[in-house]
DNA sequence: TGATGATTTGACCGAATGGTCAGCGGCAGG
DNA sequence: CCTGCCGCTGACCATTCGGTCAAATCATCA
């Protein structure tokens, strides 16, 4: 039995292969719509091959998941208390949006699964989520009782930017044929028009 | 061969019963994660008798979508000319959050199959959507240049409205897990939230 | 080079899948 | 009461599914 993590370089190679391969199709597909057999077309490995690495179809499953709920939270840990506090979750939006035009696999990977019902992250949601949702809230909710924020729901306002910034990967498609257009120009307009959003959100009105 | 819309009491009655079962499986799997077996366990019926009514999966799903589309672009086609620009649009958006809490299954129905793809309505989303939003992107522009509305790319502004309003019905355990609450209380709060950061976004500054 | 373990695969398995079909029961109209 | 059709079902089918296994191949290093 190979261990999880790859000891040599094929081992490596191949599952990086498979867990690239599955990213793609749990991520279009679900986990119930995706199969071994795609999996393994992608990954251009046979389908026991497949098997020889990850002991079966849940198990690369729980690999990518487990890997992708630390790499989803890091911008909003990266959210901090020094620094303007409108610019501060402007930035995060910013770093939020870059991950939906570098990583749309992954949120859409995300997106399935909560749509699930989140049958296999809902102990973190309800834990290392929601944790560090109270926290961030909890610094918002301070700037905002120094003035230095408009006063807004900030579970909301998080909320607020998850799906607008997630929109333009999950629903991607949608995004392009609807603007008739390819390639990354909607997150630069995306990023424009977020920006001045928020900013007129947040920004503290002097009376 | 019995006609796609019901005919007689019984075929009205099952019919529905099997398109209502079928949302409720379709929208949480997709497609190719649904079976026939778990349509017919929910519907109350045998598999057999699924397809006395309807001839395959997939004609199931194609009814369900094709009757989801007009529903789900009406509260955009009521954005009206007359009115108040940004009351006309945080109305839109009201309207838009009352659908998800109404229908979160038709949302998550729309969202499933754009993630695969959108395979099955591509083309309404490159037409009548794309007409739909060109329409009231050139309306919105022209509040714009009239100074009723402030200057925000429309477009842009309706991705946003459609992303936030959505991601309560597609989310919604999310949403709830991370509140730490059940029932319609985040509706609530999130009219409010919404409502704040649409009209601060949408008034037009005088200087 | 030979030995040894890592890697790969064809063949296969039982279960689940979408779908078919012959026929049964019941009900409506004559 | 008979007839005929609508509604319905159990049994069945071919394919696909996730997964197993013995055997073949490959790579590495003594």
């Amino acid at each position: 039995m190979p261990s999880p993590r790859p000891r040599t370089r094929i081992q490596a190679r191949n599952s990086e292969a498979i867990l690239d391969a599955a990213l793609e199709v749990f991520s279009q597909y679900g986990f119930r719509g995706a199969t071994l057999d795609q999996i393994a077309e992608v990954a251009g490995l046979s389908k026991p091959n497949l098997l020889y690495y990850f002991p079966s179809k849940e198990a690369i499953h729980i690999a990518l998941l487990s890997g992708l709920m630390d790499t989803w939270l890091a911008p909003l840990r990266a959210l901090h208390h020094d620094g303007e506090p409108v610019e501060e979750i402007l930035d995060y939006m910013r770093r939020k949006l870059e991950m939906s035009r570098l990583y749309p696999r992954e949120s859409r990977l995300f997106a399935n699964e909560i749509l699930q019902g989140a049958p296999r992250i809902l102990d973190q949601i309800e834990g290392d989520l929601k944790a560090l949702v109270d926290d961030k809230a909890a610094l918002i909710t301070t700037w905002i009782a120094e003035g230095r924020l408009a006063p807004v729901d900030p579970r909301h306002l998080l909320f607020s930017i998850w799906a607008t910034t997630q929109h333009y990967a999950d629903f991607d498609i949608q995004v392009h044929r609807v603007l008739g257009v390819e390639g990354d120009a909607p997150y630069a307009e995306a990023t424009r028009f977020l920006t001045q959003m928020y900013r007129a959100t947040l920004t503290p009105q002097p009376r």
